[in-house]
DNA sequence: AACGAAACTAGACAGGCAGTCTAATGAAAT
DNA sequence: ATTTCATTAGACTGCCTGTCTAGTTTCGTT
């Protein structure tokens, strides 16, 4: 047996299409609520691989999701964050990191809440989960750095990066959306409420 | 065959006796995360009864879980709620109510997590304890209510009982909180939030 | 005491899902 | 031509939910 090694060209690029489709079908099963449940079985049928393919890529159902996880925030609105922090207002900042993560849960509200519904169940996602999430905590202690002496925060200072932290997470926009609005619609609300805690209130009005 | 009525009276109460003990093995069951998994056969056996009288008491699994979640409402901390509505205080009042949810989500608060687990899955649980919740959302409005002109809150006036609503929720106290604290220790900054949200920012300091 | 109602029980059963293993196939890389 | 490696179909274990059945216990009625 002489060992050859081997560095794959057009052969990872395959296995990079493929691992896409079974992504893609996983988030549109996750979607569609109406049809199959969410199963390994139905996300291969749906991606038109063989269920061990689904396996051999993500390991369990729990690395499907994670890896699901990763490709929503990749492509969707949260790629747009660099140019934010460019703004010399920060306040302003904030207003658009709102919008930002408003649209993000809005894309896919099933499927976060799912995702999290499946975390609550898996400390490995969601401790996977979790730490991708850590970059919105971060950006808002970066902001917090920035206001500085400006902001007059209603809770104790040690406090406030962690509770506008939970201000935009998925379960606040869903739950202050109700079944009848998008996160998307509640996104005003959660922006004056993020300035009421920094201490601006309302400052147009 | 001459049909006999029945009106239970001992029987009855051996009835509820037993439901109470599958309740009861359901609530450690959940609480107890090393032991075994959640699973109906896994109550029957620590109830010590068979898995077909699960299924004849409660129906299904949903059943179940609905069931638990009435009598962690009935014995827990929430018992206390008729009194704090007497308070001429209001203010007081809100912060008392603060502390009986802290309290409440800290005491089974595995439960509570599950309990939203399952619920995201199946919408007929989901249904039914978002109607429990109904009486936390009444008791804010009459909060509210009682407030009339004094409150100038940060939000639109028609979001500031839903807002505050979902700073009662279990999510919030329990992301607030996160893996080092209980909900009981964010009480405080839960009640500057509240109060912050109707314009009354930290009174005392 | 005898009868009947209602709940309890053990066990079998179908259906579904996660995850593992294996042996064969196919396609890129050398 | 040969090696390497992902893919594939299918079998298999183990766990779960939920249903059905037939027999047993326990309590209330008469």
């Amino acid at each position: 047996m002489k060992r050859r090694s081997y560095t794959a060209v057009e052969r990872q690029k395959a296995v990079e299409a493929g691992r896409e489709r079974i992504v893609g079908a996983a988030r549109e099963l996750l979607e569609d609520d109406g049809a199959e449940g969410f199963s390994i079985d139905a996300v291969a049928r749906r991606a038109g691989v063989a269920r061990m393919t689904v396996y051999n890529q993500f390991e369990s159902k729990a690395g499907l999701l994670e890896a699901l996880f990763d490709a929503l925030a990749a492509q969707g609105p949260l790629a747009g964050m660099a140019e934010i922090f460019q703004r010399a207002d920060t306040l302003g900042a904030i207003d658009d990191y709102v919008v930002l993560f408003g649209r993000f849960w809005t894309a896919h509200r099933r499927v976060h809440r799912r995702l999290r519904a499946a975390a609550l169940y898996d400390d490995e996602l969601a401790e996977a989960i979790s730490a991708r999430n850590d970059r919105r905590r971060r950006g808002i202690a970066e902001f917090v750095r920035r206001l500085g002496d400006g902001a007059r925060p209603i809770v104790p200072s040690e406090e406030v990066v962690n509770v506008v932290y939970v201000l935009l997470s998925f379960d606040t926009f869903d739950a202050l959306a109700g079944p009848d609005r998008t996160p998307d619609d509640v996104v005003p609300t959660v922006q004056q409420l993020i300035r009421g805690v920094l201490g601006f209130s309302r400052p147009g009005v």
